[in-house]
DNA sequence: GCCGTTTTCGGCCCGACTGTTTTCAGTCG
């Protein structure tokens, strides 16, 4: 079992004794669950290693949890979590993505209505039975039908590449009001989550009133949830809500603090201000009623004996540690990429030429792009064949000529995407692969292999001489498709051991590999390339996306090829 | 159920908002 698919248990257990009424179990079954998820490190491989003991040193792993796992581990199974299961045969999962259910309400449901599921808590707030309930009304009736239509709609979370763009949009608008000075997005985006929940703007004002007015009538705003002097809430058109916070100047700072780490980050900073006798909130850092700082995050990061450190890495996952300690890494910054080493042109399945797409690659500030379209056997991509690959390297020379005789300073670089079938071949014969600067390798058909054939088609691949990069290792899509059954640890291993990078793939819906998976790849010295996969010229523009899941995974510029300079980024190709 | 440079027992993060109440419980971030 993964770390993720036990932390899913915990979780759920924690609200079961929630709901139970159990005292502190329900925090510290949420505080394993938090804690596997962020681990880095496969819980299976800890116990095979040290064994119960290594268990009980994760952190909020004791005696107790440390024997579920193991069980978990052996059985794939949880006996306590059956019974609780049995006693509360209810579909948590399910009920508490509805926004406004909680524990104690679907214990009062499930106890008044034997209400299990989505599709009873619909037809008990469509019949008017939950108005009845004590302690709920006509309005908690009508939101938890609110929350129904908006849980089907979307499942509550948005991806980031749709969120983001709209986030900067209202940055603009409220930058423009006179007497607003600071404006920055906090929460999930600020961490470049790949999904978000809501857009929480934090800004400081002369005038709250006139940016209300403005807020709540941007063109975008479909709905006013609620609207007062320091926070409004509103509904998009696009689904999403929207707050904006206005805040002194001296509570600025600990108010980005607060609302950019997420929640576990935020448990953790507050106790450590405890720890040292003091009390950190949105409002400040305080000794008593004696307020010590709150108008940058740095100050308050500094009072609790601390580096300032990325958004992005702000999850308790070892920052902390890291930034007491001041070990943390310097990860890759938004500029740092030198190259594309993934897009596709009009020669397979894109919508641009090869100098459409290079001089976009200029225009980013690029100093080489690899152009990689489809070859062999991909016939819906429109694929190549051995003639057209020939062809297009005699087509990327003759440019390159021109575009060093007009130095215009960006080197195209000779690739391909190949299929990897079944069996793990590579769909292009040698002769052909010998002759490109790059070899890109992936995944494109046959998703449902076994798990121990999908990894050995993979492997087998990177074993292939001239294979440098798989693409899109994990074949996720973000809402869509689950990534194929593959064992990454062995793979990323096999990574290592054959000198083949991994992809980070920055579309937005894939964004693949995973923070999780980065920072395991960054943890065995396994290289990695960020790319677009860009099937038109704008979508270069989506590089910040993959830039951001390397960061959320701790990539330093050592971990990314394409922030290494050509000469050397060639020679480490031509060292397979 | 977990945890400890004040503790192996007695604590567990903090505040706003909402809807229901008339002093508070539940949810959310």
């Amino acid at each position: 079992m993964t770390n993720l698919e036990i932390a899913k248990i915990f979780r759920e257990m924690a609200i079961l004794y929630e709901i139970q009424e159990a005292p502190f179990k329900p925090r510290a079954y949420e505080r394993v669950a938090a804690s596997l998820e962020s681990l880095g490190r496969n819980v299976s491989e800890i116990y095979e290693q040290g064994g119960l003991k290594s268990l009980e040193k994760i952190p909020g792993v004791g005696k107790n949890t440390a024997f579920h796992i193991e069980e978990l581990l052996k059985t794939g199974q949880l006996k306590l979590y059956k019974q609780l299961k049995k006693s509360l045969p209810i579909d948590i999962d399910e009920l508490t993505s509805v926004l406004g259910v909680g524990p104690k309400t679907i214990q009062v449901l499930y106890k008044k209505l034997k209400i299990k599921n989505v599709a009873d808590l619909e037809a008990a707030a469509l019949s008017g039975k939950i108005a009845k309930l004590p302690r709920f009304g006509a309005q908690s009736q009508e939101k938890i039908l609110k929350g129904l239509e908006f849980h089907k709609k979307s499942r509550g979370r948005y991806l980031l590449g749709h969120v983001l763009p709209i986030a900067r949009e209202i940055e603009n608008r409220l930058r423009k009001i006179p007497g607003v000075d600071k404006v920055e997005t906090a929460g999930s985006i600020r961490r470049r989550q790949e999904t978000i929940g809501d857009i929480d703007t934090l800004i400081t004002a002369k005038h709250p009133e006139k940016v209300m007015e403005i807020f709540t009538h941007m063109p975008e705003v479909s709905e006013i949830l609620s609207r007062g002097q320091t926070k409004t809430t509103v509904r998009l058109k696009f689904g999403i809500q929207a707050d904006v916070r206005i805040l002194p100047p001296e509570d600025y700072g600990a108010a980005l603090q607060y609302f950019t780490g997420d929640k576990n980050h935020n448990i953790e900073t507050r106790k450590i201000a405890i720890k040292k006798g003091l009390k950190l909130s949105e409002y400040g850092i305080f000794r008593g009623k004696k307020k010590l700082g709150g108008k940058t995050e740095e100050e308050i990061y500094k009072i609790l004996g601390m580096n300032w450190m990325e958004p992005e890495i702000r999850t308790a996952s070892g920052e902390i540690e890291a930034a007491k300690n001041d070990t943390l890494p310097k990860i890759i910054g938004y500029g740092d990429i030198r190259g594309n080493l993934h897009v596709h042109t009009k020669w397979s399945d894109g919508l641009n030429t090869i100098p459409e797409m290079a001089l976009a690659g200029k225009k980013l500030g690029y100093e080489y792009i690899s152009i990689s379209d489809h070859v062999g056997t991909l016939h819906i991509a429109h694929a190549m064949d051995e003639k057209k690959v020939l062809q297009q390297i005699k087509e990327i020379d003759k440019l390159n000529a021109e575009f060093a005789k007009k130095k215009i300073g960006i080197k195209i670089l000779k690739s391909a995407e190949t299929n990897i079938s079944a069996d793990g071949n590579i769909d292009l014969p040698h002769k052909i692969l010998e002759k490109l600067d790059i070899v890109l390798a992936g995944v494109h058909d046959h998703f449902n292999l076994p798990k121990e054939k999908m990894t050995a088609r993979i492997i087998r691949a990177m074993k292939h001489p001239n294979v440098n990069i798989i693409t899109h290792p994990t074949g996720r899509i973000i809402f869509q498709r689950p990534a194929y059954q593959i064992d990454l640890d062995k793979i990323l291993k096999a990574a290592k051991e054959f000198g083949v990078a991994m992809e980070i793939n920055a579309f937005f819906d894939r964004l693949d590999l995973r923070d999780e998976d980065i920072k395991k790849a960054v943890g065995l010295g396994v290289k990695m390339v960020i790319s677009t996969d860009a099937h038109n010229k704008n979508q270069m523009n989506l590089m910040e996306y993959g830039v951001a899941q390397a960061r959320r995974g701790w990539a330093t510029e050592k971990d990314i090829l394409n922030t290494w300079p050509l000469e050397k980024l060639l020679d480490w190709f031509k060292g397979k």
